[in-house]
DNA sequence: AACTATTTATAAGA
DNA sequence: TTCTTATAAATAGTT
């Protein structure tokens, strides 16, 4: 007689029938990852999982698409000490960066914007290795003048039409001056020279 | 009439709104280290797993206990040679984002470097809201405004002093206009109006 | 691989 | 954050 096995819920431990487990593991580690990418996407996160099958492969999934690029991150962010606790099934998986940490992130950050920034208007994508923030004021400071090159302009044609416009007021008054000047002799004359 | 909202399937895409991005980053990071762990026991494998969020901050598994050793392990399998890209079964995911992607992924990067920058120059990392290149701009516009202010300022004095000689200018060569008229009216009189 | 009954994870809302 | 709850997803056991 056959009885309907239901699919209740499992112990949390190890499988012991091999092909359960195996089978298990194609799944859940499918949906392991199909979860990373999920949280790299949704929330703007940088995520790097291993796995080491018991029979001795490794799968791995790095969102930035290298691993060891996610490893030299986390080298760096520990500070090359093994600061990395563990985790093993408690709340121990948390690190909260200081000051001089957080630094080096932006550092690290704003060279990516940078190369963006040169992909984008240089037109490729190199070996970049600017890794400054006075580079980066630099760049940005050239971008602005962009923005501010039209004003600039404008305000110097307006003063250079200005500084012509007192030329010519210049010449005018000079002339009319003399013009002035002329009949005013010319007055003196009339009135005194008469004698 | 309050209308329910149903709690429907979300895009997968980076979630804009900051404040469910962090929420659901705590979610989903709680869900993928929960998830890591599971797959650990139940298939007798050794997971890591890394994950650096946009606000900087590292959270790390790794359920053998320390990382580092997982790194190592995972350096001597790749035999030190960084081919790591995208998981084993899924047949490669494509590294090489077309031009839209690009864009979507510069956009996010310069959110984070605006999150960055309000963190070093507005004293303090909080839940920021403006997540758009425009903001950006506008940011950088008003940073790059101290540099520019001073030379601003100086065009501006020498513009309004142009002007004002223009004033002085015109006024003058008025007066010197009538002077000449009535002179010339004070000719004619003299010459003809005798008779 | 596929198929479902169930269990889990989680998006919204508070 | 944390809690609640309606829904969407994951997946254990089966075919």
């Amino acid at each position: 007689m056959y009885v309907y096995m239901g699919r209740g819920k499992i112990q949390l431990k190890r499988i012991e029938n091999p092909v359960h487990r195996q089978v298990t593991f194609c799944k859940r580690r499918a949906g392991l990852i199909k979860k990373a990418k999920e949280l790299s996407v949704l929330c703007d996160a940088d995520v790097g999982v291993l796995v080491f099958s018991s029979n001795g492969k490794l799968y791995d999934l790095a969102t930035q698409g290298n691993m060891q690029g996610m490893i030299d991150k986390y080298v760096k962010f520990t500070g090359g000490a093994q600061v990395t606790e563990v985790t093993e099934q408690e709340p121990r998986d948390k690190h909260v960066l200081d000051a001089k940490e957080e630094i080096n992130m932006l550092k690290n950050r704003i060279t990516i914007l940078q190369e963006g920034l040169r992909f984008m208007y240089g037109g490729g994508i190199g070996a970049m290795s600017i890794y400054e923030l006075d580079a980066l004021e630099k760049y940005l400071e050239g971008w602005m003048h962009h923005v501010h090159s039209a004003k600039m302009n404008l305000m110097f044609q307006e003063m250079q039409q200005l500084k012509n416009k007192e030329g010519t007021l210049r010449a005018t008054n000079k002339h009319l001056q003399e013009k002035v000047d002329e009949e005013y002799r010319r007055m003196i004359t009339s009135i005194y020279g008469i004698n």
